[in-house]
DNA sequence: GTGTTTGTTATCAA
DNA sequence: CTTGATAACAAACA
């Protein structure tokens, strides 16, 4: 599940190797996961040269070139299970079949639980949306679930999907304990609802939540505005710790995270209670629960958080 | 067939 | 309008 540090690794990396680079031609596997629709989609990008590549919370902004017309901005988010794997070289394809029929001849010739869990190699049956650059590298868009997608906005659109969704970056100046504190203390829901929420801050998911909770020993259940001011203190701290940690191991992979070189987070060795229940503390040797809240599984630990 | 996984949105209620 | 709770979505696996 990319959360912010996860979708932050894969930023980083295409920015470094793909900008600049001017689209070639696309091949869209999966036409619902796009819009506009598909003609639409590819008159807009084709040809157009990529110049940033921005993020905010979980969602990525790319950027091109519109030296002639009005701009527009193509949106990518991931949900749970999406992928953007860059190859430098192009992908050899024999006797001029498409990337389909390639996906198609390796699910006949391959059993389905080899292809299951994390795939290293590209195109692969998750395969959604295929770029080519010219020069010859290919950006793939997996998605195991079909969950992720591909929007393509005007500034207009992007301002306000921008403006009405997300608050402050956890890593920014503005997510301050005045902040914070300001938060909490008006809303009636539980502390891990409120964190999960993207309109309250923005990039953290179902383990980023569990973990910071953890680190600040409190437990997820707790209302946000029974916190009190050392609380919400340790609790920002330990936000903006473990987001920190958590983008330099290039984040957690769980299941099916990998980043745009196909290569797996080293922060999934730092949790401390995701995915651990049943499993002895850490710190305290107790048994960590695992309960559900917010509609997520949740992970906590009874005596260390309170 | 059942339950579970989660980011986001739709829907309904207050 | 806001907030909050819950279901729904999609696909795969145990």
């Amino acid at each position: 599940m990319p959360e912010l540090p996860e979708v932050e690794t894969i930023r980083r990396d295409l920015e470094e190797r793909i900008i600049g680079k001017k689209i070639e031609s696309l091949e869209v596997l999966a036409p619902k996961m796009i819009s506009p629709k598909l003609k639409t989609f590819k008159k807009i990008l084709f040809g157009r040269s990529l110049s940033k590549i921005e993020r905010r919370g979980k969602l990525l902004i790319f950027s091109f070139l519109f030296p002639q017309t009005k701009a527009y901005y193509l949106l990518i988010h991931l949900k749970m299970t999406g992928q953007l794997i860059y190859i430098d070289k192009r992908i050899k394809i024999a006797g001029g079949h498409s990337s389909a029929d390639l996906i198609k001849s390796k699910k006949r010739g391959k059993k389905e639980s080899e292809y299951s869990k994390v795939v290293d190699e590209v195109p692969n049956k998750h395969t959604r949306i295929i770029f080519r650059f010219m020069g010859g590298g290919v950006l793939y868009f997996n998605d195991l679930r079909k969950f992720a997608y591909l929007k393509i906005v005007d500034s207009k659109e992007l301002n306000s999907i921008l403006l009405s969704n997300y608050g402050p970056e956890p890593l920014s100046p503005d997510f301050s304990l005045t902040f914070l504190e300001s938060l909490v203390k008006k809303r009636r829901t539980s502390i891990k609802a409120l964190l999960l929420n993207q309109r309250a801050i923005a990039g953290l998911g179902n383990i980023y939540v569990d973990e910071s909770l953890f680190l600040a020993g409190i437990r997820p259940q707790r209302l946000a505005n029974s916190l009190i001011k050392m609380e919400v203190s340790k609790l920002r701290r330990a936000i903006n710790h473990l987001i920190k940690k958590a983008i330099k191991e290039r984040g957690t992979t769980f299941s099916t995270y990998i980043d745009s070189r196909g290569k797996q987070g080293n922060f999934s060795r730092f949790l401390k209670v995701y995915g651990r229940g049943g499993k002895k503390c850490l710190n305290c040797g107790h048994l960590i629960v695992k309960t559900k809240l917010a509609g997520r599984g949740t992970h906590y630990c009874p005596h260390c958080q309170r």
